[in-house]
DNA sequence: TGAGTTTGTCACCGAATCGTCACATCGTTG
DNA sequence: CAACGATGTGACGATTCGGTGACAAACTCA
C-alpha cells in the first residue's frame, strides 16, 4: 500500500523533477498546476500528504491550504508547504495555517524525502514538530516565539530566535553559514556570512548554558546537537 | 461531499442501528464486523472516522486502532472507541492507543452523532472557539459584545473589540501585523499595517491595567498573554 | 446639516537591534 | 613551531522598529 502524495506546483519542470523523484522513492504521486485543481484533487482522492508551493497563479498555497483544513475530507492530511522567502516561514508554520512543516526553494530532493518520511511516520497523535520542542531543559515554541531553560525564558530578538528554530529544526545536521543565510534571513540577502557568526555568539550569550547544544564545525558551519 | 465513517462492531443489529443513524445524518457509511475486513476497508479506502469496538473476535479493538496507527495511510483517521467496560477508557484515551474519543454502551444515536460532528469539525488542530472568555480580571463576552474589567464594562469600539478578540482567541500565540490585519479588518484591505500599532494603543489605553495581557513581540508581532 | 466619534495615515523620537569591521584567539598543516 | 585560514570577541555607527501625538477623512446619529 504506497502511500499518495500529491504534489502543487505552477512549474511543470518542478513538478516533474518532484515527481519522479517521489516515484523513485516508492510513493504514488499524483499532481496539480494551480489551486483549483489541486482543491478538487485532494477531494475526490484525499491523499496521505501534500506538497504545496506557496507561489500560484490565483489562490496561492495559503488560501489552498486554508481551504483544505476547513473540509473534513482533507482537513487532517499533513501539508508541506514550499517558499523561497524565509520571510514566509512564520505565517506557514506559527499562525493561522498549521503546516506540518515547510521547505525553501531550491532545496534538493533528499530533503524532501526525509520530510515526507518524518511526517508519514509519526502517527496522528504526533503533534507537528516544528510547534514545539524540547532538547532537555531547552524549551523552544515557536507560535508563543519563546525559548526557555529550565523554566525560564531566554530574552531572544527576531533574528536570534530565528537562527535558534532553523538549527535545532535540523539537529543534528550541520548548517553551512549560506545555507542559514538563505533560511534566516532572505532568501537574496546580501548579508556577510560572517555576520552568522555574529549572531551565534549573541545567541550564545544568552542561551548561557543551553550553548552546549550549539556546536560549530570548524570550515562547515554550525550544528545543533541534542 | 460527504464525510465518510467506518463502523466496525461484530453483532449485525448494532452495526445495522449504527449504520441507518449515520446514513439518516447524511455520512456516508461502510461497515466491518471483523479486524482483518476493517482493516483492509481502511487501508483501500481511507474514511474521515472510524467507530471502532473493542470487543471483536480474534483481533480486538485495541489491536487494530494501534495497527491504524503504525500505517501512513490511515494514521491519522480520528477513531471513537466503543466499550462496555469503563475500566478500559484509560487504556482507549492514553498515550499508547490514542483514540479520539470513547462511548461506553450502551449509548445512543444522539450521543455518537455529537462526538462525530465534534471531531470532523474540529480542523487538524483541535481546537473550539468559545464565545466567553475569562482571563482574571479581564472578561470577553463574544455574543453580546462586551468586555469588562473586574465587572465594570470597557467601552470599546468595533475594531477594537474584534482585535482584542482576535488576539484572546489565540491567545499565547503571536500574531504577525499581516494576520491580524487578515482577521480584525478585511482580507483584502490595503491597510497599512503600521495601523495596527495605533489601534494597539488605543486598546491599551482602554483597557488600563487590563492591558498587561497585550505583549509586543519586536519584529515579529502581538501576543495576549494570560 | 452639524457635532461628535471612529478610523487610517503620517511624522517624529528614542531605544533596540543589526551588520560590519578590527583584532584576538584557535586549529590545522607543512 | 611558524604561518595561515577560520572562528570568537568587542565595539561602533546605521538602521529598523514600535510608541506617540496630531490630523483629516469617513462615519454616526440626532
Amino acid at each position: 500500500m504506497k502511500p499518495k502524495i500529491l504534489v502543487v506546483d505552477d512549474e511543470p519542470e518542478a513538478v516533474e523533477l518532484v515527481e519522479f523523484n517521489l516515484k523513485q522513492a516508492g510513493y504514488a504521486v499524483s499532481t496539480a498546476v494551480d489551486g483549483a485543481e489541486a482543491l478538487k484533487k485532494a477531494r475526490s482522492q484525499p491523499p496521505d500528504l501534500i506538497v504545496l508551493d506557496v507561489m500560484l497563479p490565483e489562490m496561492d498555497g495559503f488560501e489552498i491550504c486554508k481551504t483544505l483544513r476547513l473540509e473534513p475530507v482533507t482537513a487532517r492530511v499533513p501539508v508541506i508547504m514550499v517558499t523561497a522567502k524565509a520571510a514566509e516561514i512564520d505565517r506557514v508554520l506559527g499562525l493561522e495555517l498549521g503546516a506540518d512543516d515547510y521547505l525553501t526553494k531550491p532545496f534538493s530532493p533528499r530533503e524532501l524525502l526525509l520530510r515526507i518520511k518524518k511526517i508519514l511516520s509519526r502517527g496522528q497523535n504526533g503533534e507537528k514538530p516544528h510547534d514545539q520542542m524540547r532538547f532537555g531543559d531547552l524549551m523552544i515554541d515557536l507560535p508563543r516565539h519563546i525559548a526557555s531553560w529550565k523554566g525560564k525564558a531566554i530574552e531572544l530578538t527576531a533574528t536570534e530566535f530565528k537562527l535558534l528554530v532553523v538549527l535545532a529544526q535540523r539537529a543534528g545536521r550541520v548548517q553551512s553559514r549560506d545555507h542559514l543565510l538563505r533560511d534566516v534571513w532572505e532568501y537574496d540577502s546580501l548579508i556577510d556570512t560572517r555576520t552568522v557568526d555574529t549572531h551565534m555568539r549573541r545567541l550564545r550569550e544568552k542561551l548561557g548554558p543551553a550553548a552546549k547544544h550549539l556546536d560549530t564545525v570548524r570550515g562547515v558551519g554550525y550544528r545543533f546537537v541534542e
